[in-house]
RNA sequence: CGGGGCGUAGCGCAGCCUGGUAGCGCACACGGUUCGGGACCGUGGAGUCGAAGGUUCAAAUCCUUUCGCCCCGACCA
């Protein structure tokens, strides 16, 4: 392509309303635009990158035997209606009426439309396995569109699902998943991770998300860097830092005026994770009391398993139904249902006396107190892994794909079943698996750019090779450019030249911000000698080729 | 949905507090000089100041309402 006659609106000034780096540098190199909140418009070169990943995402799937289809984006309700999705999943579901009144919704996701399909074709063992995909819109009413193309209202999705006779069928094709997904991540030039993640609304008991470690994403992940442990902050387990505790005998202290676990840490000269500290939580069957080491934060989602939706108490409230100043609860004596995080099952320690201006210490959690015992705290950095101690790590991500055991969530209800070899009607036995395309793009530049601009991967980049011709009133520049733009296009190689009658500086500048990976530099006094420049735009090294050997160097260059 | 910020030329911003002819830089067009890391000089085009209502002799500026965008949180198949 000509960089003269292609749509590249690259942006001197970053434009205000962006934030992480991969939005910045999308909205200034020319890859995207923003039409609204959560809706972006992709330019010829955010495109390409795009169709480049689809077709990385079309080779892998193929490879393990998935077909490509296309749904509709426009679904009837029943369908929703009778997986129960119509009224469980809120106002993220764009919904609307058709001119005769009948509700219809926009597909956030296929789960439904894919079994309805299978409920329809599959009659037998023998059409079983089958893996179905596409590579589709998809449009959620996000609550927070954010962080440029990472969160929007609609966007594209590879979106696959297996439909399988049993269970280890299904193991099966997970696996299958699995593996593609981390050969597909790989050779999009991603830094991910498999982690263990919530199945959430999706249901079914087994997902794991695929994560792009990036300070731009939305998700904390938990890594055990000695046994391989990695989850999502939601569902990971972690042991607190482990403690020697104290023989204190049970006896009252007196902490005038402190409240907090750190002011009673302070004024008793006592570390925090000798602490228990209550929190009352109002839950729609009614009040909690949720205890945790001093230490540990409450993860919020945990708790919200196990108690459904809920807030934390009011000062008023919490005077009204333990009967204590807030700051000095203990989990003693009261009516109301304990959880207690597992942390704290063996121990002593000190706690609210449930009496204004006092703590209680030498306190046994199951002598003194009992509770149910939950895994409710937030995993965090120096916590020690579950499964073998060894201290873990915390790093931010961006999701970049997930897969699902979904089981039976969706064939039973909408009447998947096939017969078994033995004439059994059965369920057929689900997973879906998702990979966002613009997610990848967006994963790729945050960990790849340096202050110039992007520094796309190989396998992803829009174009393979960007040739700058420095002066275009240069009759013998021209002529060589040309030439190799022939030549490696011939060669099969994606090549973008400037034939713009720019400035040298404008061509370097654009062309570092916008990251071809290889650029060819040919400039007047290297032209004299016979030279020509092959530049590399991650390592900034330059090597002189001879003008006969430059096509066969850069085919060689580009390739490996 | 709760909290905060911002809407003035394509982009980045000033002006608003204290009302009085709408500005700057970049970009864009034309002419000239320049030409290996976002050139320089000159000339020029471009804005109903997000929208509506109000106060006032007079509103970008004050008041009310409303729409949009961004950030934090809640939410997130």
């Amino acid at each position: 392509m000509r960089f003269s006659r292609m749509f590249i609106p690259t942006l001197r000034e970053t434009p205000s309303e962006a934030e992480s780096v991969s939005h910045k540098l999308m909205l200034r190199a020319g890859y995207v635009r923003q039409l609204a909140a959560g809706l972006y418009i992709f330019l010829p070169l955010g495109w390409r990158v795009l169709n480049r990943i689809n077709r990385i995402l079309k080779e892998e799937m193929e490879a393990i035997g998935a077909q490509e289809i296309s749904m509709p984006v426009l679904h009837p309700a029943e369908i929703w209606q009778q997986t129960g999705r119509w009224d469980a999943i809120g106002d993220e579901m764009f919904r609307l009426k058709d001119r005769t009144g009948r509700d219809m919704c926009l597909g956030m996701t296929h789960e439904e439309i894919m079994t309805w399909l299978a409920s329809k074709e599959i009659r037998s063992y023998r059409d079983l396995p089958q893996i179905w995909y596409q590579i589709q819109t998809k449009l959620r009413d996000e609550a927070r569109p954010k962080s440029g193309v990472l969160r929007t209202r609609e966007f594209i999705m590879k979106d696959s699902y297996s439909f399988d006779a049993s269970e280890g069928e299904l193991e099966k094709s997970y696996r299958l998943h699995a593996e593609a997904y981390h050969r597909i991540f790989k050779r999009c030039g991603l830094r991910f991770y498999q982690v263990e993640s919530d199945p959430g609304m999706m249901g079914g008991a087994v997902a794991h998300e695929f994560m792009a470690p990036s300070p731009a994403g939305e998700d904390e992940i938990v890594l055990c860097e000695n046994c391989g442990y990695g989850a999502n902050v939601e569902v990971a387990i972690s042991l607190s830092p482990e403690v020697r505790f104290e023989d204190w005998p049970f006896e009252e202290v007196h902490t005038p005026d402190k409240r907090t676990v750190h002011e009673v840490s302070d004024f008793l000269g006592i570390k925090p994770h000798y602490f228990i500290k209550s929190l009352l939580l109002m839950a729609a069957k009614g009040p909690v009391l949720a205890l945790l080491r001093g230490d540990q934060e409450l993860h919020d989602k945990k708790m919200q398993k196990i108690i459904g939706p809920f807030r934390t108490a009011l000062k008023d409230e919490v005077k009204e139904i333990l009967g204590v100043e807030a700051g000095f609860i203990g989990p003693m004596g009261h009516e109301v249902e304990i959880i207690a995080d597992l942390n704290i099952k063996d121990g002593v320690y000190i706690t609210g006396a449930n009496r204004e201006d006092y703590h209680i210490k030498g306190i046994r959690p199951g002598l003194h107190f009992d509770a149910k015992w939950h895994d409710i705290h937030t995993a965090k950095e120096g916590d020690r892994c579950s499964k073998c101690s060894a201290p873990l790590k915390i790093e931010r991500c961006i999701e970049i794909g997930n897969i699902f055991k979904l089981g039976t969530k969706y064939s039973i209800p909408l009447k998947a079943f096939y017969l078994d070899e033995d004439g059994q009607e059965r369920p057929v036995i689900m997973g879906s698996y998702g990979i966002g395309p613009a997610r990848i793009a967006a994963a790729a530049i945050e960990q790849n750019n340096d202050r110039d601009g992007i520094i796309w991967p190989k396998s992803i980049a829009p174009f393979d090779v960007e040739i700058l011709p420095l002066n275009m009133k240069d009759v013998k520049t021209i002529e060589i450019s040309e030439d190799l733009y022939r030549r490696l296009r011939s060669a099969n190689i994606d090549v973008l030249i400037d034939d713009r009658d720019a400035r040298a500086g404008v061509k370097f500048k654009d062309a570092d911000l916008i990251g071809i990976p290889t650029h060819i530099i040919i400039g007047e006094k290297n032209l004299r000698d016979g030279f020509i420049e092959v530049k590399d735009r991650k390592t900034r090294e330059s090597s002189r080729v001879k003008v006969e050997e430059a096509a066969a160097y850069i085919t060689d260059h580009v390739k490996s």
